[in-house]
DNA sequence: CCTTGACCCTCACGTAGCGTCAGGGTGTAG
DNA sequence: CTACACCCTGACGCTACGTGAGGGTCAAGG
């Protein structure tokens, strides 16, 4: 089954000038032409076109849509379970807007003073967005990363995968205490140092992040609990006590 | 107590190119400069500034935000009630995303050819921009309506609001038959009609749309249940099947 | 066959809303 | 005084299309 233009725009809610500019640049291009010159689009075109539409909704431009899709080891199966978690998580963003509004007007209709504070949660979106970055990898210190291991020898691997491993069975020994317990933040400030080490420039804030990847991202979230039940949650409490510690 | 520039963009989550850039376009000015020339934000600017990133968000350009925000009747509470309203339903568009993938992954799953529309649920944005642009009169409708009504006397005015009074008295009437009835199908047919003589062209769309905000809108719901309870469903349904016979 | 209307094409100008950079001034603590 | 964080203005550039011009294609109906 194929479709023209208009099938296709009205299908997925996207102008035609949009398909044409996609075919132009070589992200979503038709199957097939008619003598006349018409776009026909398959299915696979449609499949693209969404996991397009789903980039391009997660705030990723389309250079960088296009360069994700053209991986040798795309999968797409993959990448809709964790647009699915990412949009999760945009959902979140829009109940703090939402609930914004609601604190604003609490504040208006009981004449008692709502910090300004209150009255932006949510609109800065690039705390999502770095989130999605970094699970495709699009982010500086991915790229900086990238570049130091192309340096690196199959032992200098090996010698990573244990490091990191003891590393993070240490953090897990000491689960069943305080976050911000002395040997908790030595352990958690070894892997600040290892990651500074081995793969690029992790700034607290950076860190932070990666933290809280512990339990938002499942990736992290599942192997983290198989070391032990309840780890990820504790490493993010841990790796927020010990930027907070770090930077005062 | 006074905000630079620095802290206002951490605390409304926008870049402080943003914020000279609405200074620039006279959006959102600072009550106040310094000697050496930095911008002083006070509280009613951090309001005004909230007003343009819900606006924003809800997909308004900064001049038709600036327009609206401008107009001497605006009413800060109404506005954060149909903020409130509005982001509501972009929830809502998250959730349709949220399905769509879950759908696609379903039908890869279970070998089972799912539908291509099914994939793109909810990408569309237009009908939610819609909604927004229909409550703050930021439609081409409604700029006709509004030169149609310039022209208008006092008795005109009176004969409309009649008109409309009866035309929907003749509804609510019909409230208890099926929405497909010819009987209530000739009643829509005459707000339709009504419509396009007196304020602006209505297709069939649009109207269409009209009939789905008599139960988004608060407004319109709130005076339709006044009418009749449950009216504003029924309206709903009407509209859609009159417009669906109108099409055939 | 002609007409009409919906759909298609390429080309190309223009734009909204900033991001980024250059170059230089200001305020505060050590 | 130095260093650092913050501030200013000016201005080039960019992404992702929207819009319009001008013209071809397809299919149904007269």
């Amino acid at each position: 089954m194929a479709y023209t233009v208009k099938a296709v725009s009205d299908l997925a809610g996207v102008s035609i000038r949009t398909l044409h500019h996609y075919d132009a640049i070589g992200l979503v291009r038709p199957r097939e032409r008619t003598e006349a010159g018409y776009r026909l689009y398959g299915r696979s075109d449609l499949e693209r076109l969404q996991q397009v539409l789903f980039f391009k909704e997660l705030g990723f431009g389309l250079e960088e849509i296009r360069e994700i899709l053209d991986r040798p080891d795309f999968d797409r199966r993959r990448a809709l379970l964790d647009h699915h978690e990412l949009l999760t998580h945009r959902k979140d963003r829009i109940e703090r807007l939402i609930r914004a509004v609601e604190r604003t007007l609490e504040g208006m209709e009981e004449g008692k003073t709502v910090e300004e504070r209150v009255w932006f949660d949510g609109f800065d979106a690039t705390q999502y967005e770095e989130e999605a970055r970094q699970r495709w990898g699009h982010t500086a210190a991915y790229k900086e990363s990238r570049e130091r291991a192309a340096a690196y020898s199959q032992a200098d691997w090996e010698a990573i995968g244990s490091e990191q491993t003891s590393i993070l069975r240490d953090i897990a020994s000491l689960a069943d205490r305080d976050p911000a317990d002395p040997e908790v933040l030595a352990a958690v400030g070894r892997m600040h140092r290892f990651i500074n080490e081995r793969f690029y420039t992790c700034s607290l804030e950076m860190f932070r992040g990666l933290g809280d990847l512990a339990v938002s991202d499942s990736r992290f979230t599942e192997t983290y609990e198989k070391l032990r039940p309840g780890l990820p949650a504790f490493y993010k409490e841990a790796v927020a006590a010990y930027c907070a510690r770090s930077r005062a």
